[in-house]
DNA sequence: GAAGTTCGTTACATAGGTAAACAGTTTTAC
DNA sequence: GTAAAACTGTTTACCTATGTAACGAACTTC
């Protein structure tokens, strides 16, 4: 009865206002994660380094000498995917391919000092770019979104 | 000095080490939005319908008669890009593109019965969804969550 | 009534990612 | 020992989700 009447004065049905996409933490997500991704490529753009080429030189600065396959497991996505993305680092000479002795089938991937050098100036963009873009919440504030988003990786990524 | 030996014992740069990607917000937001669109797509993949169709669905159970137009910038993408998106909800008689007297340039999308019925059906299967996949979250952390992407969302959706 | 704007649409381009197959190489099972 | 299985990097072919640029038709402004 009330919610025939909600329905005649706002000819929206309540059943579905009150279970639209804002509720959605899917929904906020996505939405959150674009705007994010899209002010990473305007800082890093010029530098000519998408996401996942930072990404992938990143973990390679860390782990110097891991192995595609390991770094494909690392980054989440499948080897095939990061044939391009080393190509790139290496036409850069931010890295390069070296055979490791004992195992002919891998090859390690170490960073030139051109590839830390790279490394260390694009992470102090990608901080400004965060911290700019997050300048509206406190330090505890970032902390709780940072922990809650690592919960969800750690449901999604066991193993 | 402690960092030559930090260094040494780990052969890793102690700078590089505190700013590595897992102390990203962006980092962790993709991540963390993979797990849930894939774990979506397994939710509704068998609906047949994308997020985006679904977002799209959505909104326009809950505002009928709005124009292509307004929708895509709801969703927050380009007018060109909703063309497909309709033609796939028309296809499924989900919903109809109705002249509006007036204006001839525009079409309102109004949806069907049946439209409003898969709506609620899918939108019945994404809360499962969210709920299986948070359910290691209280209600308030779930609400934090929400509460923090959408200030990221207010921020970067400013007009 | 001319100029500018808005609407839906098309035809691209691009980025990110998957899946399948491959030839070498190494490991495992018997 | 050797045959089968598994793993590594790679290529190729696809798919999906976007953005960009242009267009004709319709509307608004002045």
């Amino acid at each position: 009865m009330a919610r025939q009447a909600l329905k005649r004065s706002t000819g929206i049905d309540p059943e579905i206002e009150s279970s639209d996409l804002e509720h959605l933490i899917g929904y906020n997500l996505k939405r959150a994660y674009v705007i994010v991704q899209t002010d990473f490529r305007r800082t890093l753009g010029d530098d000519g380094m998408s996401a996942r080429v930072f990404s992938a030189l990143s973990l390679c600065v860390r782990y110097p000498n891991i192995t595609q396959s390991e770094l494909a497991r690392k980054m989440g996505i499948e080897r095939s995917g990061l044939v391009a993305i080393v190509d790139a680092l290496e036409a850069k000479t931010y890295l390069r391919r070296a055979p490791v002795p004992g195992d002919r089938r891998v090859q390690a991937l170490v960073p030139t000092d051109a590839g830390r050098t790279a490394y260390r100036e694009a992470i102090a963009a990608v901080q400004a770019h965060e911290d700019r873009l997050f300048a509206d919440m406190t330090a505890g504030e970032k902390e709780t979104l940072l922990s809650l988003l690592k919960r969800i990786r750690a449901r999604g990524e066991a193993e």
